[in-house]
DNA sequence: AGAAAACTCTATAACGATTTAGGATCGCCT
DNA sequence: AGGCGATCCTAAATCGTTATAGAGTTTTCT
């Protein structure tokens, strides 16, 4: 095994590399050092059958040694493999949002392989499809990663018609064909029904977002469906945009307490309707924990910090952002075969 | 001028349109479209002098017609130009923090540029160097943005010696010889030392964040400062990280005012520590408002909607994204001209 | 022994852009 | 008219990687 490269490159092998050493290490670097041609580096380097298992180990010694990682611009142009995935996301969502638990946590699974996470922002007032045929179009990632799923998304359908690798925060319609991660709204409105009978409720409100969002029609099927099961009242808020801002959020809701509706237990979504309801209910006159309870899911470690006693779910985003990044990899690496998906179910109220 | 096009491509230029219509287009399209040479479209494109107007003219509007956008593999491999701005972030921090609202800031502004946001992610128990140089030698950037700035960052001072253009969120001691944008914590905490005098509190506890932290050294003088000036006791609880867990700062404060310090207003840095006291003061049967006063910074819009009346200085992390995202693509793009710089003075208190 | 089949490796070309050096065409001058 | 320079464009090379086709050995088969 040492005849063949002793022969082709007698001594010279430490001066070449220190030669080099000021710029950064390509395949010819490697194919210097060891007498072999590029290309047979490179199918070296990929484990391919038809290099011999001596050259396989000598390359992939001296690659090591030297440091080399293989030029992302290189690949990219010739494969065409981009070794990205978008997060696509609303610029104005992302207030107080778990996002950036979602956005470190995709990054950090991302982190052993060769692929990165970029962002690409888009403003909620323009039209949704633009970052995505963007992408698709200037093939500027190898998987996109979408936030905020509507039920008839059209963008996933536009993805799902390019054959574009993607992965959902969120079900859609279609969501049997494609890669999601969702949390469980279903399970969660009824556990915090549950809690609210436990706890001798019989007038709940549930905060909804718009109907069009997947995730609403959940909540609302889980609490109205829990709530009719225990005979109770349950009347739904909707059209309360967990995203829109707190201050509005709470006047809506104001609005509707001050119509006189008896109301013992308040359900939201987010850290945001949650506030919202609170100041909302302690301002009618309502104390939380003794005449009215909260329920809220808490993505945030915020919630709890309040003195006022809600009730929380927790939602954990890391592994929504591990998971979704897993999804996307497969999606991108093993196209044929089954999309990741994951529902995550609450089990209990904290 | 239409003369020379004609003659070199009588009348195929519908069909060769129509032919490549399913590819993305290239330099080549446009080449074959309008009979020039590749690199005659692409100096044209680049605005070359020695193009002449004409011919600049035409290829632009072919160009502009078939939706030519550069192929950034080809870009990047020929000139070494990654058009990539990476953030440079730990995972760990991101709990609570302003984070999704800079990413988000930072990609919107970029948008109008070629450049992406990326996010080099890092967790908090390794060398934070690593990132930083995985950048710089394998050229996965053109300029990094830093948080969590210590005044002798040696991730500066590296990216200095090396020459690699970026910004920090934070200041350091060579800040006159870089771009950065830094929140005027010195200001602040004059002005809630101010502010709590004007309530007549006599003794306040500062809450900083370990003393290697420059912010938290202006912090410090700043209170010291003016707390001297108008002749009232000041506290400075150091040690009290603000990307520490919110239980384990809430203890220390608690143990704190056990050892029965006189204590009526406590000045706090993020949205995290001020929770920590707030719960930490009320079990020590403290009143916010009546018998203490707690003063912070609002990075997020969440601490004002909590009933306790708190004191607050708005900080708009937007501004900062923003800003840092210019001071970046001005270093990369002109890098002779003088870092863009700023320092965010905040002017009242809410 | 001669031919077929492995087995290893190499040469060439290509992805899309830009840079360098050089060629063609024109007008202007002496 | 021939030479000179300006003007405008093209040819070729290059960045680092990988796919395709083929070349040179050795082994195996009949």
């Amino acid at each position: 095994m040492s005849d063949k490269k002793d022969k082709t490159l007698p001594a010279s092998n430490d001066s070449l590399r220190k030669e080099q050493s000021h710029k950064r290490p390509t395949l010819k670097t490697i194919a210097e050092i060891t007498g072999f041609a590029v290309p047979t580096v490179s199918r070296a380097l990929g484990g391919a059958e038809d290099i011999s298992l001596t050259t396989r180990a000598r390359v992939k010694e001296v690659a090591k040694e030297i440091g080399y990682v293989p030029n992302r611009a290189g690949v990219r142009l010739r494969t065409g493999r981009t070794n990205v995935i978008s997060l696509v996301m609303s610029t104005e969502h992302e207030m107080m949002n778990h996002t950036a638990k979602l956005i470190s946590s995709i990054a950090s699974e991302l982190r052993a392989s060769p692929f990165h996470v970029i962002i690409t922002p888009y403003s909620g007032d323009e039209d949704p499809m633009r970052p995505v045929k963007y992408i698709v179009e200037t093939g500027s990632a190898d998987a996109v990663i979408l936030n905020q799923i509507k039920p008839h998304d059209p963008r996933v359908k536009y993805l799902m018609d390019e054959g574009f690798p993607f992965v959902t925060h969120g079900r859609t319609v279609w969501n049997e064909k494609h890669a999601f991660y969702d949390f469980d709204n279903h399970a969660y409105a009824r556990l915090a029904v549950e809690e609210m009978v436990r706890r001798g409720r019989k007038h709940i409100t549930l905060v909804s977002p718009p109907r069009d969002q997947n995730y609403a029609a959940d909540m609302i099927a889980g609490a109205e469906q829990t709530a009719q099961k225990h005979g109770i009242e349950l009347r739904v808020l909707s059209g309360v945009h967990s995203d829109v801002d707190i201050d509005v959020m709470g006047e809506a809701l104001s609005q509707y307490l001050s119509e006189g509706h008896a109301v013992d237990g308040v359900i939201c979504v987010s850290n945001g309707s949650c506030l919202a309801a609170m100041t909302a209910v302690e301002s009618a006159g309502l104390v939380i924990g003794d005449t009215v309870d909260i329920c809220a899911k808490e993505a945030m470690p915020i919630l709890k910090r309040i003195r006022a006693p809600i009730i929380t779910v927790s939602e954990d985003v890391t592994k929504a952002g591990t998971f979704m990044a897993r999804a996307a990899l497969r999606a991108v690496l093993h196209p044929g075969e089954s999309p990741l998906q994951r529902l995550e179910v609450p089990k209990a109220v904290d």
